[in-house]
DNA sequence: TTCTAAACGAGACGGTACGTCACGTCTTCTG
DNA sequence: CAGAAGACGTGACGTACCGTCTCGTTTAGAA
């Protein structure tokens, strides 16, 4: 962990009585690279203090718990864009896949670190779990739009739906298994479907 | 404070250059009561030493890592017992409620916390990869069985399907999730079988 | 058993970035007494730690061994004050018996203590070396101008006499035979003088 | 050092109902062997076990204490043959610059740890202040024996020559400056005698 | 000759202390 | 007055030995 390089930045101090946005920045790159190389193991706010020449208090200032600082880190990769307009199938199986390719890149490890950090700090639960629902109603939302076209089979319940996938992608990212196999992917999502593909008119096609 | 006098301490002892099963018991229940007491981030080797009156190198010895007494300390919990007995679905419900019901009961935190240990211990997180796929191939053989039996759609992928229970019983315990609501139970195993239940001839049934 | 809540003790704290003078003086104060109470063998950083209300690592940070520690608490007893004004020979005797009733109270087993850590761990060899050179450089001046004085027989080499003196003593403190008498240290300054009392003039005197 | 290779020997079990010389010789050539190599700080009743393919319980019943076993590898070394025959003061140079060759010859950092021993352990005080003892009566009746052969000085104190020769080799031994300068020896040792060698006139001579 | 008793290797055990790491709080000083 | 710097008390880490204990084996010597 000590061998972790301060960044090159020498000198970055108070701007006066307001928050010192370089300092904030510095902090969270800091935080990511540290993540990125060392994992949940080595990321400490000692470590994300010494790399980003910051010092311990102002990072407590800011971030009161490593949770804190993980689901911002998180959150500053830059979204996944979906466009939810093909068929809804391929959406998903799209959805999905970019998904998994986007947690592959880094990201998927800090969603694991707050799972990891959720089971100990509630604060951290609570921020996790916001976050689930969220994704869990977007999802739920998408699901509601395809029926409402009828391109779904009437039986499915959307809130059912968004919580299967939303289980199966976590599950997924937790156990590592993000590999992308698209026809893997689409057997799930077909699944979920009801079994089997659905057609342009609603009802399932039998293979 | 002197040097390593004989403790007063009439208590346990070697049995001799073999393991010592009381010990080993010790040890193991002082790591349940402090996990159920204090949860994962009271559970250091140090606090299950002091209450189990055992030494630090002994456990060091047996369970190399916090993952291994977790492990252990899950693994000593009297196993579900499942029936497969009548309808698969009323079975598969009845798993899942019962699942929750044992979890609910100290057994989940503990899971909880391995899923947790194993973002940061490689070892950790082999040995609950292992668990669960034993558990997603009992999923699967069940449904394996249930097919050939003629109780679900001939479309269901017995591997999916039991990947997708698995995921959604994990991503309840991990969420915290586990209040048992046997018609959201239903619902979403329903959801699984095809969105709709499946009668005695292999069609779906409209409630 | 929580996870790194604040203690309750309102005591010494961190006075900033720089070295607290109090718990230095507390360390050192708790290192004293420990070594007094309970000789080397009681004598470890976490007992120091515990009786000054301090952290092992703060202790780790200013003295990094245990040999560090019993220098300071060893050169913290106030000096001997040694007037070498009158004639030699009463005041060598005088310096001896002064140290022995000096190393009696106390400050003698540290200087054991320093003497035994020396044989494990080279540093502790170094510092207590250097002592000693300081402590027979001394020794061999206080020859030197009673030489220039013709206070002593010619023939006396200072170096020799110097190191003479200082085995013997420390030799006496290691073996523990720091019983003063006057006249059996008297008889050893004289036998270092030449076999022979001086007389008032400065002269030995012949048997 | 763990790497201190176990002894080739395999199977030394138990003779019967005696002490087997086997075992005690391994475990004293041990002893020696990893002291030489590790020092006192390396030398635990743990490795000496491991190296001698003994058991702990065999070696603290017939030496409970590390001094024990010091002492004994200390005395197995075979004994300095001093003559005694020629002129005393060369036979006393002799005899320091041999024990200084022998010293250096591994059996000196025996005495160093047997006296570090000494500060913790009382018994290792005891052996050892018994040890000096006899070699200090040894070196006052060689003193002694000069004397009456009017090889020296007649103000010359045995029992204060002896303590100071004696004083003066422990304490070279100490602070490791055995390197042998023999004519820094005869320097020593003259000045014990009187600052200047001793005719048969019991006169000082001039060079 | 049989049986007892001791010595042996092995190593597990409850402990103490080691030296290190990170925690979260605190204070000083710089800009 | 925000921020860097870093000292502080705390507590857990994982390791090394301590000295004791019991095991099962082996053999000499008493019965």
């Amino acid at each position: 962990m000590s061998n972790a390089e301060p960044s090159q930045h020498q000198g970055r101090r108070s701007i006066g009585a307001r928050r010192n946005l370089d300092t904030r920045d510095a902090v969270l790159r800091a935080a990511e690279d540290i993540h990125l190389e060392f994992g949940l193991g080595g990321f400490s706010v000692e470590a994300v203090a010494k790399r980003a020449r910051a010092g311990k208090p102002t990072i407590y200032k800011w971030w009161p718990s490593r949770a804190d600082l993980l689901l911002e880190v998180y959150h500053r990769q830059k979204p996944l864009a979906v466009a939810w307009a093909g068929p809804f199938e391929d959406d998903l199986v799209e959805f999905v896949c970019a998904l998994f390719r986007w947690w592959q890149n880094g990201a998927g490890a800090v969603l694991c670190s707050i799972v990891a950090e959720a089971q100990r700090d509630p604060s951290a639960a609570l921020a996790l779990q916001g976050y689930l629902d969220v994704r869990r109603a977007e999802l739920e939302s998408a699901f509601r739009t395809s029926l409402l076209r009828d391109q779904l089979r009437p039986a499915i319940r959307p809130d059912v739906a968004a919580e299967l996938v939303l289980s199966f992608i976590m599950q997924r990212l937790i156990s590592g298994r993000l590999a992308i196999d698209v026809e893997q992917v689409r057997d799930v999502v077909r699944q979920i479907f009801g079994g089997v593909p659905v057609g342009a008119d609603g009802n399932p096609q039998v293979d």
